[in-house]
DNA sequence: TCAAGTATACCACACTGGGGTTATATACCC
DNA sequence: GGGTATATAACCCCAGTGTGGTATACTTGA
């Protein structure tokens, strides 16, 4: 993109500021640089759901599991959304670099990137306000076939500032809707009172924590490096975590949670 | 069970040769012994669909996926089905001895499993002809929560002789409906074929053949064994195969082919 | 005919997961 | 007070994956 393309296309999104068609006018700035199959912005904010904001596709994909299953509870396996828990830059980042060491092994990939064919994403975060930050997903899917390039993503990334900045702008007087969304008790806490009630497998704290970094993909070693504590020691959780759900391998994990944090 | 109690539920089943409640006989005899939460009859043949004769559930659980897809093309996965294609004898069997090594790792473990909520079958194999053989298989769901013990097993067991002979003899005269299933090319050409026409990539014949024994559960060294090649040569096929669908990781490849297993 | 691709085999290494053992300190409940 | 559960940590061993490299033989297409 020639710098004059580029001033008009930046102008254009200046324009569109609080108006409808702000997140097309993103899109189209976006795809001048890099090339993506669809677009989705979410808001996510602490103790409640987080709200599609708007979403776009140029393939007959089904995104219903985005609406009926992601926003309710699959997005806490999410590395975009944990990336924002951790405090993230605002700015541009890629799933692979967020996302833990095996999270390829993790039955969310296998499911979520299934489901929606996606095959890469590279997300803008933004900081709207002390609780909530927004995402502007930018995704690839199998038809096309091939991740983002390098050159691409480091194009794109020399804007996001700007870009960050744009979207702030727009959505300053953002609020989540009121009643729709529902204030939740932490994960940890619903996950060990399912599995108490309706398994009668009555966890440790500790375990339950490391059974939901293993449903992120966090491998034993980096599980050891987020609680300050030895790589043996999460071995041994994970053992007793086996034991009391009466399984033998993480595959069995995923096999016996994933339903239970779908019911939430 | 006494002896007494035996010898007229045998006969019960006897009686029934031949008479639409033969299965349920079946059933109740077995359900005497060791206690089940679902039983399904299916036919396996050569080169065509397998077809389902019968079933009964405990339990309200959807088999939809059965009917539509397992039947179709995920019983090529089934530890069952390869079973009889390896010239199993008749008689009883469990999963998990004919199962893979790795078949928990599996996606069809996974995927089937969860579904379904089975977690253990039993089955009674029988050999009605040359190209049929018979399968009833008995399966425990999450709500029962506990295996099959083993002593059940082996009293069951005693008695698989006459119970496989009776189906035999039950289905004797058994012929698959015609033109409701389809004569199919062997899997690995039907594999290669999409992967050549719907992804652009030309697998050679081993990396295919490694691909399907990965996607059922097999180690490097299972395959190896099956193929009668050595463990390193199957890793070599694995690393060609990972690096023409430009990925690093089983679970990636269980992304990547299980959709077009089900397209078939 | 020659280069490229395919099939075959072997070696070595790092990392992960799963299983087992042992040990200490704390905390909570009966 | 004593037993039980929990959290912590350090070892061991092994099987399996994934990645790198080397080498030979056969086939096939340009």
């Amino acid at each position: 993109m020639q710098n004059q393309e580029q001033d008009k296309a930046l102008g254009e999104i200046v324009r569109s500021l609080g108006n409808a068609n702000f997140p097309e006018t993103l899109g189209n700035f976006v795809k001048k640089i890099i090339d993506f199959d669809n677009l989705i912005i979410i808001a996510y904010h602490k103790d409640i759901n987080p709200e599609e904001l708007y979403r776009e596709y140029n393939s007959p994909i089904v995104y219903e599991k985005m609406q009926s299953h992601y926003l309710k509870a699959a997005y806490l396996l999410d590395p975009f959304y944990h990336a924002i828990n951790n405090g993230i830059q605002r700015g541009i980042h890629c799933i692979f670099d967020l996302a833990p060491d095996q999270f390829k092994q993790t039955s969310y990939f296998y499911e979520y990137y299934q489901e929606t064919t996606l095959i890469d994403e590279f997300c803008l975060f933004s900081h709207i306000n002390h609780n909530t930050t927004l995402t502007a997903c930018f995704g690839r899917d199998k038809k096309s076939g091939i991740r983002f390039g390098k050159t691409e993503l480091k194009k794109i990334k020399s804007y996001e500032n700007v870009l960050s900045t744009l979207c702030e702008q727009h959505w300053r007087s953002y609020q989540p809707k009121e009643g729709k969304n529902i204030v939740l008790p932490p994960v940890k806490h619903r996950l060990r009172t399912i599995m108490k009630d309706q398994h009668s497998i009555s966890l440790s704290p500790r375990q339950t924590e490391v059974a939901l970094y293993i449903l992120q993909g966090h491998s034993s070693i980096s599980i050891a490096l987020n609680l300050n504590i030895s790589k043996e020691t999460v071995k041994v959780f994970r053992k007793q975590l086996y034991s009391k759900c009466s399984i033998s391998s993480q595959a069995e994990l995923f096999a016996l949670l994933m339903p239970i944090l779908s019911m939430l």
